[in-house]
DNA sequence: ATCCTAACGCGACGGTCGTCGCTCTTGGCT
DNA sequence: AGCCAAGAGCGACGACCGTCGCGTTAGGAT
């Protein structure tokens, strides 16, 4: 028998399949460098692949397919959150290589992005690439506990995580700023001071008497004077 | 200042123009409504409001510019912050906002967004309306200062907004999770901690010692043991 | 060595997209 | 009332897009 790896049927996984596949996903990522994202043809790539647009259209279906594929087979399974010593400075190392991924050229991240408002599959790679990533992340909060960084009601460690990093999107995709080489640390930083202060407390952890308290401070945040 | 998209020589505004434009308009805001943000077609466009594809084409050029002038069309303008009377009362109120905006059906925002990826119109369109939303929101700020709700070392304004809002925006657009009732108070809450503990500090207002202080902390943030 | 068939090549098709040149209508001005 | 040009209608075009059916090639298993 070969290899149970790939138990679904991988029915014919070699020689020419596999150099079709490169081909493409070589090109992909030439025309994605020098047309950028928005520039990415079914066409385009059969072309520079030396293969028949059929073919494309029949293993990748759509734009956002080939960044699907383009995007796993980068190996991205093998990536490491980074681990600084502080959770501050891990926040920081983070949202710098978010910025730097979402600035450099090519942007497969922003390509993925805007694929996924085309193709169900693009979203639905988008959603679990980042969704992984968080998880991933969550040891970054559980090692600052352990170095008492972190005062005694744990916060959530995924809220914290997305306080931290959101601005950075925000900044670039939303407002298109140009990239502040000052922001990541500024965001992890006020991150951790919200940590610090209370906030992102676990949402119905082991209930204790920290939920009633939560309650009433959000209750007293709601009604204001005016 | 004069809008250069609208004021030049509006040569001919009168009937027929006029007409054809709120027909258009009307087309683009029920075809959105029922066949979604990626349905909206200049085809489809054309043909519900009873006019030449070609007319489209002229006067919008793409998608981006009728979604550009549906959005302009419908008085955003005179859009006014949520006053409640405290800072994490306005927070809340304004994620919920922006929440409600994200998962209305049909979202504008979303679409604004879609499109921003095709169209450079649309993609200007997006960022100056952040923009202005965020500056007409540091009176927020301002308020929360005057009402002493924010210690001396006053936060920098539009840090603050994006650290409050930015989370809404990642949840529901980047990692696609449904709406979360409580999210908008627990982000709101977040970015006030964050500020009452000193994040947010104005970048390069008068300068006064506290740019050292804030150098040496960021220093010290960098550095890890790992 | 042989067979089977998954996967690719190929050409053609119908549909959509955006543009162009022209004509016709009509708002606005005299 | 009459002029005239902005702007809409119209049809055709070329380019692209996605699909289909069929013939050919070449993995992989016997």
């Amino acid at each position: 028998m070969t290899d149970p790896l790939a138990s679904p049927p991988d029915r014919r996984p070699g020689g020419r399949t596999a150099r079709v596949r490169a081909q493409v996903l070589d090109a992909v990522r030439a025309e994605l460098a020098e047309r950028g994202h928005e520039g990415l043809t079914m066409e385009g790539v059969a072309t520079r692949a030396g293969v028949h647009r059929a073919t494309v259209y029949r293993r990748w279906r759509d734009v956002g397919g080939l960044l699907v594929d383009v995007i796993t087979a980068a190996g991205e399974i093998d990536w490491q959150p980074p681990d600084t010593g502080s959770l501050p400075g891990d926040l920081t190392a983070l949202n710098e290589e978010i910025q730097q991924s979402l600035v450099v050229q090519p942007s497969f991240a922003l390509a993925l992005m805007a694929a996924s408002f085309h193709s169900e599959q693009a979203a639905r790679a988008q959603t679990r690439l980042w969704t992984d990533r968080y998880a991933q992340c969550e040891v970054l909060v559980e090692r600052a506990v352990e170095r008492g960084e972190l005062p005694a009601p744990h916060p959530d460690a995924r809220s914290l995580l997305v306080a931290a990093t959101a601005p950075i999107y925000h900044q670039l995709v939303l407002l298109r700023a140009g990239p502040d080489p000052r922001l990541p640390r500024r965001a992890a930083r006020a991150a951790v001071l919200a940590a610090a202060a209370g906030a992102f407390r676990a949402p119905r952890q082991d209930r204790e008497e920290s939920d009633r308290e939560e309650s009433d401070r959000e209750e007293s945040d709601r009604e204001g004077s005016a």
